[in-house]
DNA sequence: GGGATAGTGACGCCATGATGCAAATATATC
DNA sequence: GATATATTTGCATCATGGCGTCACTATCCC
């Protein structure tokens, strides 16, 4: 809880990477591939939008790609924990982490704010000087 | 400005697709797909933590890659609006966009909410019964 | 101008991953 | 048990992307 961020004047850059902050544990690559593909955003904003849960037929109708493409995508973000995923019977039943995913962009967001450099004396050397 | 996200109640995903929401705008996959690279995600932490603005070779200090694999990486951040490049003489000075960045990931997770069904009602199929 | 420094661009190699098809599995229904 | 439905998995193909090497350009300093 306690917060680190307000850390010392700018270093250089290798020696800020050992430094611990916030972004560490937040900026997940393996969230962003997830996210980094055009027909799983596509599934998700369809996923989204419904505002219910879907099985992964009704969501493969949402676009052109082949069925198990579909199935292999909401499996991977499910994974990736963009998802959840219910299975009652033999249909798969598929909701976004609506809050999940909202809290993590929030304290991402957060995180980096605390990266900003203060406008005042934000860089020692001349890299900030005008042109 | 309106919020047109209170919208109607649960349809099937293919009807939900076609409705416009937020979401649509700021689930961008070119965003993602920058930030979902393990050794890029490396670059802007070393670049967030160290709060001034760096040269491609002493960020390229920060990992083991060869610099030129750097020099792209840095660039494709810039292009995708993670990075501000200011050229002064021969160096490239990098920044985060802080505000930016922070601003879109709110922005998202506003969206997302949005895109929250209420727990009453959230379905009016049995997809949502306890099992 | 000549040489050093900072970064970019053009290759080729290789791993990963997205896709479609078809077979396999799991579950309901008859 | 046979059959239909819902999803998963194996396989082959193909495109993308990350990486390193090297040549090239731009800029600074002598």
């Amino acid at each position: 809880m306690a917060s680190l961020s307000q850390s010392r004047q700018p270093s250089s850059p290798r020696q800020a990477a050992r430094r611990k902050a916030a972004v560490d544990g937040l900026l997940d690559p393996e969230l962003f591939k997830a996210l980094g593909d055009p027909t799983r955003v596509l599934l998700l904003r369809c996923l989204l939008k419904c505002k219910r849960a879907c099985s992964v037929s009704e969501v493969a109708e949402c676009c052109d790609v082949d069925f198990s493409v579909v199935a292999r995508h909401l499996s991977l973000l499910a994974r990736s924990g963009v998802l959840e995923a219910r299975k009652v019977g033999r249909t798969v039943w598929y909701t976004p982490r609506c809050e999940d995913l909202a809290s993590t962009f929030r304290s991402l967001a957060d995180a980096i704010d605390d990266c900003s450099p203060t406008p005042i004396d934000c860089c020692g050397s001349d890299c900030c000087k005008e042109e």
